[in-house]
DNA sequence: AACCTTTCTTAAGGTACCTTAAGATTTAAT
DNA sequence: ATTAAATCTTAAGGTACCTTAAGAAAGGTT
């Protein structure tokens, strides 16, 4: 299966295509290959791009004034990788987006994305779904870091995303949790 | 100036319409009045609606495991205080929404705007834009509750929202920046 | 196989923030 | 004005999590 075809499935999960609406689809989209560790959006870049993760794993993350690495999201095939914030408010992004493994990405402008909700109107429809559900997974996970310790955060973490604590090493686990990574492995160690 | 004439003010600052647009917008939302500690949303309630505070002050909060609130979001005057969880996932709420003073609100259906948004397509991108905005100032928080000190958010919060501080007691302030009020209390001695 | 790099663990001492409890102060209700 | 209710402060003792530093384990590269 090719990088677009797996986006064009990706699609009609959610939304319904003509074979003839996929094509004029896939051809928006371009295709951005990256080696371990290489890194996608630097800080400063405009992140005008939306990203489709077709094969690999990646991280989003911002570094704080004590140069302290902060992840915000992990992306694996078939899930979206942005700078949302960036994005949106058209400022340059203060995240970094890294490739953790190598991996192939499909990405699309944003000048082309409004083009194409007039095109294939359905895209729209996918997209503002898209905004919604970061919004309430964002909104789920500020209230967990408020109301949870950290050991109550990393159980649920192990139960939700345990295809992705297979991948990534456990010092940005911590990082996504909001922890020293000496901190994570003694609570490994207490279970 | 009535609560109507307030909303569409607001409405004009970011998109144009024309009186007639004005009139039925106006007609699409109805007023609640509320006394102090009145409770608009409960918890296990639809937020179903799109609110504007015309006037008065209320917070949106839930309650953990242990029955201790968390303030998600302050509301004034213009201000729009919503359970966007709730209203984009159509799932019983698990916050509420209720006035700190005497207040009133304009509330919309779901269902009446998403008719609003074809007879007054501008509406719609007004919109499309609160919930972009949300997403920001939501993600903004995250990270600051992530890497930040509670005295360094509190210094942040009385700057940013100075008018806010001067109108709600002292603990929900704590409340909001995830903090006891014992320990905020001893954050402004040492100031 | 040997070496270098990356990741994970252990442990000691420290800090930010919490819990409990009580009293002080302010605001609201009669 | 008096009392009750709500809010804020103080203080002592506790816990979750951090910092630093070092060594152990695992993975990659020649």
């Amino acid at each position: 299966m090719t990088p677009i075809d797996r986006l064009i499935t990706h699609f009609r999960k959610s939304i319904a295509l003509t074979d003839d609406e996929a094509e004029i689809v896939g051809q928006c989209f371009s295709i951005v290959k990256l080696k371990k560790k290489e890194i996608l959006l630097f800080v400063g870049d405009h992140s005008s791009h939306m990203r489709f993760i077709s094969e690999g794993c990646l991280r989003s993350y911002y570094m704080d004034e004590n140069a302290k690495e902060h992840i915000i999201q992990f992306g694996i095939e078939d899930w979206w990788i942005n700078n949302l914030y960036s994005y949106l408010t058209n400022t340059p992004s203060k995240q970094f987006i890294q490739a953790i493994e190598n991996s192939v990405v499909l990405q699309i402008h944003k000048d082309k994305l409004n083009e194409l909700y007039n095109s294939v109107p359905a895209v729209e429809r996918f997209f503002r779904f898209k905004f919604e559900k970061a919004y309430v997974s964002l909104q789920e996970r500020t209230i967990n870091t408020m109301s949870k310790t950290a050991e109550e955060r990393y159980i649920e973490f192990r139960t939700k995303y345990r295809n992705i604590e297979q991948r990534v090493p456990q010092y940005m686990v911590a990082s996504y949790l909001g922890v020293t990574p000496e901190f994570l492995s003694s609570l490994r160690k207490k279970q």
